[in-house]
DNA sequence: CGCCAGGCTGTAA
DNA sequence: TTACAGCATGGC
C-alpha cells in the first residue's frame, strides 16, 4: 500500500465520516479497509491517525477523489465570516455542526455514478439507497475482479427491462434510471458539458433528465461537480431551517428555491459545504431547534 | 398497523 | 406559477 501524511489543514480528516455522511453511496467497509472502484480499477483506503493508506490508485487522483486538496479552514473561516455579516453573531447551531462534523470533507466522485445514486435516493434513506446501487452493480455491473460488480454502465442499464431494474430494490424509479441511463448512452459528452457551466444552467440541464429535480441536481453538483453553491434541501435541511432560520425568511417564502437562495446568502459561496455539515449534524441539530 | 426517509412526475388550477 | 396525489421500498 502506498501512504501520505495529511497536512496541516487536513489533520482532523475522516474518511469514515466522509464516506458515511451521505454522499457516496458504491464503497464498502471491511476491516477499517474502504474498498470502491476508481477509473475501472480497485481501490482500498484506509486511514491510521493522519497517514491515508491506499491502494490501486496514483496519488493525485486519491488527493481529489478524496477532497484533500481542499482548505478547511480556510472554507470554514469564508462561512463564518459571511454568517457574521448576515446576522451580526455567530450561530450556535452551524457551530455544533462543525464540531460534531470535524473531518468531514466533500469527495469529488463520478457525476455519472452520483446521477444514478441520486436518483435512486429519491424518497428514501441512506441504508435503502446503498442496497440499491449493490443490487444494481450485482445485476448490471462487469466482473472486475472476483465477485467485485462494476457500478452499472449506462449502456446496459439503459437497456435493461424495467422489471429488471425494479428487482433490484428501485421501486418507481427504475423507468427513470432506465431513461437517463438511455439519454447517458446517447449523449456521452453530456455530462462533461456541465462542469463549465455556471451553477443556475448546469442545474437546469441536469434537471432535464428523468428522475433528477431540484434536488437531486444539487446533490450531483456538490458531490460531483465540486459547485459549493449548490444547496441540496431534503426534508432534514428543511426542518432546520424552518426551525432555525425561519426569523430570516418571510413566511411563503419556503420553496426550494427560496430555502437554497437563503443559505446562499447566508453561508456565502460555501454555502453546500456548510448544508452538509448541518445534514451530517441533523440528528443532534434537530434537539436544539423548534419543531 | 402507520409514519418516515438526501423527491420526482404528472395533472390540475 | 404553485399545489398535490401517487408512487415502491424498508426500518422502526
Amino acid at each position: 500500500m502506498q501512504s501520505l501524511k495529511l497536512d496541516s489543514n487536513s489533520l482532523k480528516f475522516s474518511l469514515d465520516l466522509s464516506f458515511k455522511c451521505g454522499q457516496i453511496f458504491f464503497w464498502e467497509k471491511n476491516d477499517d479497509i474502504w474498498t470502491g472502484i476508481l477509473s475501472g480499477k480497485n481501490v482500498c483506503i484506509k486511514q491510521d491517525g493522519d497517514t491515508i493508506f491506499w491502494s490501486g490508485a496514483e496519488e493525485k487522483d486519491i488527493i481529489l477523489f478524496l477532497g484533500l486538496d481542499q482548505n478547511i479552514p480556510e472554507i470554514l473561516k469564508d462561512i463564518k465570516s459571511s454568517i457574521i455579516a448576515y446576522r451580526k453573531t455567530n450561530d450556535e447551531i452551524f457551530d455544533i455542526a462543525v464540531n460534531f462534523g470535524s473531518g468531514l470533507r466533500l469527495f469529488r466522485q463520478d457525476p455519472y455514478e452520483c446521477l444514478i445514486s441520486f436518483i435512486c435516493s429519491a424518497n428514501s434513506n441512506i441504508p435503502t439507497i446503498g442496497k440499491r446501487i449493490t443490487l444494481l452493480s450485482k445485476m448490471f455491473g462487469l466482473e472486475v475482479s472476483d465477485s467485485v460488480f462494476s457500478f452499472p454502465l449506462p449502456e446496459i442499464l439503459g437497456e435493461a427491462e424495467e422489471d429488471e431494474i425494479r428487482q433490484c430494490s428501485t421501486g418507481y424509479r427504475a423507468p427513470y434510471l432506465k431513461k437517463t441511463a438511455c439519454f447517458i448512452t446517447k449523449n456521452p459528452d453530456f455530462l462533461k458539458s456541465i462542469e463549465k457551466l455556471p451553477y443556475i444552467e448546469a442545474k437546469e440541464s441536469l434537471m432535464q433528465l428523468s428522475g433528477v429535480g431540484p434536488k437531486v441536481a444539487d446533490c450531483i453538483l456538490l458531490f460531483a461537480y465540486g459547485k459549493y453553491e449548490a444547496v441540496p434541501v431534503d426534508v432534514w435541511i428543511k426542518k432546520i431551517i424552518i426551525g432555525h432560520y425561519s426569523q430570516f425568511l418571510d413566511e411563503g417564502k419556503m420553496s426550494y428555491n427560496e430555502m437554497g437562495n437563503f443559505c446562499r446568502r447566508y453561508f456565502g459561496k460555501y454555502a453546500g459545504y456548510a448544508q452538509q455539515y448541518m445534514y451530517t449534524a441533523r440528528n443532534e441539530i434537530s434537539g436544539l431547534i423548534k419543531d
